[in-house]
This record gives C-alpha cells, sequence and structure tokens, in this order.
DNA sequence: TTTATATATTGACAAATATTAATATATTAA
DNA sequence: TTAATATATTAATATTTGTCAATATATAAA
C-alpha cells in the first residue's frame, strides 16, 4: 500500500487517532492508553497492533508492561500541522 | 465530528485521496477526474460529495460541467508531508 | 419542445471495520 | 509450581463503507 495511504487509514478512527495524539507526549504503557481512550482492554490492544502493522508506533516490553511510542516522523509533523490553530486568517 | 479526523476520513479512501491529490494541481473538471482514477462516474461522483461534506472541497457549475478545487489548507500542507521524500535520513 | 451530454442520486450488495466478551499467552511474585 | 497481573488473540456481531448499474436531474443544443 502507498505510504501516504498507510499514513491516513491509520489516522482515520478514532480510537487511534487519540492513542496517537496521546503517544505525541511520549512513550506510554498500555496501562495508561486504555483508561485515556475509554475503551476496553481488547478493543486498544487491536488498535495498538494495527498502528504497529502500519509502522505508526513500536512497542517493546518491561516486565508485565508493553510500552508504545510513536516513531513515524511525517505522523508527528501531521499531526502538528491539523492541531494548529492560525490566529491570522480562519485557516491558513 | 473533530475536524482532524475529518481530514484523516477524508483521505484514507485511495479513490478520494487519488482525487485529492490531482487537485493539488488546480481546479478540474469531473469528467477530467472521471477518467484519471479510473473509477465509474457514479463513483467520483459519490465520492466528491463526501470531500466536500467534510469540508476539503468546493464545486461551482459551468453549463454542463462542475469543476472541484481543494479549499482546505491543512489538506494541502499535509500532502507536502506526506509525498515529500527525505534525503538525509529514512524519514527525517 | 426534443435530444444529447454531464453530473448526481438511489438501491443493492459485498467487503472491510470497530467493538466486545471470552480466552490465551507472557511475565512476575508467592 | 501456582496464583496474579498485563497484554494479545479469537470469534461473533453490528455497522460502516466502497462500488456499480440504473435512474434522475440539470443544462445546452437542435
Amino acid at each position: 500500500m502507498k505510504e501516504s495511504l498507510k499514513i491516513f487509514k491509520a489516522l482515520c478512527d478514532g480510537t487511534r487517532l487519540k492513542i496517537v495524539e496521546f503517544l505525541l507526549s511520549g512513550e506510554k504503557c498500555v496501562c495508561e492508553i486504555v483508561p485515556f481512550t475509554k475503551r476496553t482492554q481488547s478493543t486498544v490492544s487491536i488498535q495498538l497492533a494495527k498502528l504497529k502493522n502500519l509502522g505508526i508506533v513500536e512497542s517493546r516490553r518491561q516486565g508485565k508492561s508493553v510500552y508504545y511510542k510513536l516513531v513515524n516522523k511525517k505522523v508527528m509533523k501531521i499531526l502538528k500541522i491539523v492541531n494548529d490553530n492560525p490566529q491570522g486568517d480562519k485557516n491558513e
């Protein structure tokens, strides 16, 4: 699949978008992500797996916990743009 | 719906992404978009309507033809980033 | 008005997707 | 080893989605 399409498919679901935006502030444990998203543990686990397959995040295990972090630079840039609130014009 | 989610939902389908990238080079007639995407006329028309509802494009009629153009600045910026091929690092 | 052309809409359908409960796996502690 | 905890996977289900053929609408030409 085209790289750009992969990125947009990764971000086009509310749960995944929320996860990725949470990860903007750094690596997070699944046990933190689940309550943040207000979804069940299985839902979050499934969506994390999709983000991983799409090359957006990476994970590492530490003891019983698994930590996820954003590894896609383009996604980081895109989220900055999207969350930017320009003051000059409506949408500069 | 959140603005960012709207943008990603707009771009997460192959047909819509192709249309939007085509429109990066300027306003286009539906009669040009259809052959470019290699989809049926009804499919293209439906996807154009979705892009319009999501605030990504606008249309104007001129005689029998309808022209569409990109009007979302953030989408333009995002597409530039996504289609950028950095040479320094894998993905700088 | 009638005909031709361009685009939009509808209805049907298959495929993809998100969600959850239940279960499995992995790790650590007892 | 057994029990407890954290995360992943599976199976079932409901919903959404993309596509197309057929039809409707709008405009212009004859």
